[in-house]
Parts: structure tokens; C-alpha cells; sequence
DNA sequence: TTGACGTGGCTAACGTTGTTAGCCTACGGT
DNA sequence: ACCGTAGGCTAACAACGTTAGCCACGTCAA
């Protein structure tokens, strides 16, 4: 088995289990029986554990988002859980300014589809939608609303305002252009 | 001039010209012509400062959205206009995890009023519209978006989907429950 | 006037972080 | 039999946040 991807095992594993300052060359070192400095034998530093760490949080959440289906509301259940089932994990990804020289092709547009499929194609519309995930996501996982909202009830109404913007009508017309780029 | 007060401007002055990674004990202390243990005598820790500069950024924040009025889409470019006018400000507030119990009081509900005007005191969907904002605007400071990315559109996609879901219709009626909380 | 004391500087130092330099050993191929 | 590379090791560095402890100055009471 290959030692940098021990190594990366390693550094997920402490991460979410005690946090990101736990993430310690020198720890992810003494768990593989090693001395810190010899992890670079394997890899360029500290940051090329996180951009790998971010491109696998990038791959789970897609294929989470992908296995849910195409609904708005399940899609929305799902990237929810997902990122509260993995905090850590899901704020490194996010924090971290992407480096997409290093990223694997296709994993941005991997998780992207599920979000098109909703839009019928419209790219803005998607990033919208990815946005109030994101947003509600990200504010949730760190402390900002207080500790007695309510916020199934906020991802209802995000879900909603979208459902309704997005879903073509009766007649055919529809809020959002779809097929547009 | 209260010396604490001089660290905390010195901190966002670093902060917002080069980056979290220079705000330093020691950088601090030198803009101030002291010495870095000096700076225990007028605060607690680095952590503090923190706080500070987190508190700052959420009241002029809140004041730039009091400013903007209460139109959807007016509230919505000055939240991103500010954010991205202080983007490591903006970051350090919405990273570090909210310490409730050092923030001012007042000071969360004043930034959340001019939200809640737009929802007709719905507080459930007035977070899921800042849950929109915030998202985007973190998106858009960490790159996440391919360079030549419309923002633009997708702002506008977002601004439209809520101002649809909360703007009562002719009939009176709407389709937000407003005045609920 | 003198003494006590708090305020706000200072230097020295500690422990931890990421990282580099340089050495040594074992193994695989020519 | 040799040589190079892969992959460990120790020692060390600079920078970080922070603590301990010393000292000068100003203020106020006796």
C-alpha cells in the first residue's frame, strides 16, 4: 500500500476525529510509526495533504449528491447530512481556496450534475442553488444561528423558493430559462 | 487612545492588506513600535483580537445592509459589495465560530433586521435568505467558481427565486407565511 | 516627603509548528 | 561486485503564541 495515501488515511482520520489543529505533521507522523521529516520522502508538505483531503471531500459529496437522485428536496436532505455527517471534512473543502491545477478533472462537474439536473441545464441558476446549500451549510457548522433555530424549517424554505423558481409550469412556461448556459 | 483599541485597528490593517497569515503577536507589536509579551497586558490572547475584529466586521456589515433599504435586490449587492470590499474581514467572521457570550447584544439582531423586513418577520426564511448571501459571497472568496464564472447571473437567479417566493401577490395572498416566527 | 502600588513596558525563555539538511541502510538492476 | 535510489533517521532552524519575571514611572495615602 502506497504511503501517501496511509498518510492522507491518517490525516482524515484525525481530522475528523479531533479537529483540524490536531492535524500535526509530527502526529500524522507518530500514528504510522515515523518520524515527521520522513514524511517528506513522500510528499511536497503540509498542503498537499489538505488538497487532497478537499479532492475527497469533493468526490463523496458528489457521489452523495449523485445516489440521492434528482429531487430538489432529497438532494437538499442529502448534502446537508453529508456535510454534517463529515464537519471537518466539509469546512477544509470549503475554507480551503480551491487549487484546481492539482484537482482531478471531472470531480467539479461530477458533483455539479445532480444541481444541473434540477435547473434544466441553467449553470447560474445552479450556482444559486449551491449557494443557499453552501450558505446554510456553512453557517450551521459554525455557530451562527443560535443554538435554538429552527433550521429544518430554514432549508424548507430555501427548498421551496426554489422548487417554485425552477419547476416549469402547467403551461410549459418556466421562472428559469432552462437549457441556457 | 486606548492602546487595546490601537491593536485591534493595527490587526485589521494586516489583516486586510496581507492576509491572515500575517497578522501575527509579533507583527502587531512592532506596528506599534512595542514588544510582542507587551501586548498580554492589554488582552488576553491572539483569540481576542479575533473576537474583535469578528464583532467589528458584523457591525459594519449590518450597518452597510441598514444603509442599502429593504429592497431584495439592493440588500443583496450591498451584501456582496461589502464582503467583497473585506474579504478577509468578511472570512474571519464567518469562519471563526461565533463566541456569543463576548459579542455586544444587539448586534446580531440589528444585522438580521433588515433580512427579516424582506421576509414579513418570517425568521425561518429570512435565514434561509442569508443562508443564499452568505453562501455565495463564501464561494466566490475561495474560488470555488471556474474563473469565468457569471456571478453576476447567479446572484440575479437567487435575488429572483425570493423576491418571487416573498413577495405577497396581487390577491394578497403569499406564499411565505409572513409574520410568523 | 515617603512609601505602596498599579500600569505598561522590557528580556529571556518555553513548547510547538512546518520544514530543511545531511547521513545511513537496504535492496534491485547492470 | 558495484552503484543508485527509496526511505528511513537525527539535528536543527525559523516563526509562532505565550509565560515568567524584572524594572521604571506615575498616582495617591499617610
Amino acid at each position: 500500500m502506497n504511503r501517501r495515501e496511509q498518510m492522507i488515511d491518517v490525516a482524515e482520520r484525525i481530522l475528523e476525529r479531533e479537529g483540524p489543529d490536531a492535524v500535526t505533521m509530527r502526529r500524522v507522523a507518530d500514528e504510522l510509526r515515523i518520524q515527521a521529516p520522513s514524511l517528506y520522502k513522500h510528499i511536497s508538505g503540509k498542503a498537499e495533504i489538505e488538497t487532497a483531503l478537499q479532492q475527497r471531500a469533493l468526490e463523496r459529496l458528489g457521489a452523495a449528491l449523485a445516489a440521492a437522485g434528482s429531487d430538489l428536496a432529497t438532494l437538499a436532505a442529502a448534502y446537508r447530512r453529508w456535510a454534517l455527517a463529515h464537519p471537518r471534512l466539509y469546512e477544509l473543502s470549503a475554507r480551503h481556496s480551491l487549487d484546481r491545477s492539482r484537482l482531478a478533472s471531472g470531480v467539479e462537474a461530477a458533483a455539479a450534475a445532480p444541481l444541473l439536473e434540477i435547473t434544466g441545464g441553467n449553470v447560474a441558476a445552479a450556482r444559486a442553488l449551491w449557494g443557499v446549500a453552501h450558505g446554510l451549510v456553512d453557517l450551521e457548522l459554525a455557530n451562527r444561528f443560535p443554538p435554538d433555530a429552527d433550521l429544518d424549517a430554514a432549508w424548507e424554505h430555501a427548498v421551496s423558493a426554489f422548487a417554485i423558481y425552477c419547476t416549469p409550469r402547467p403551461d410549459g412556461a418556466a421562472l428559469v430559462e432552462r437549457g441556457s448556459g
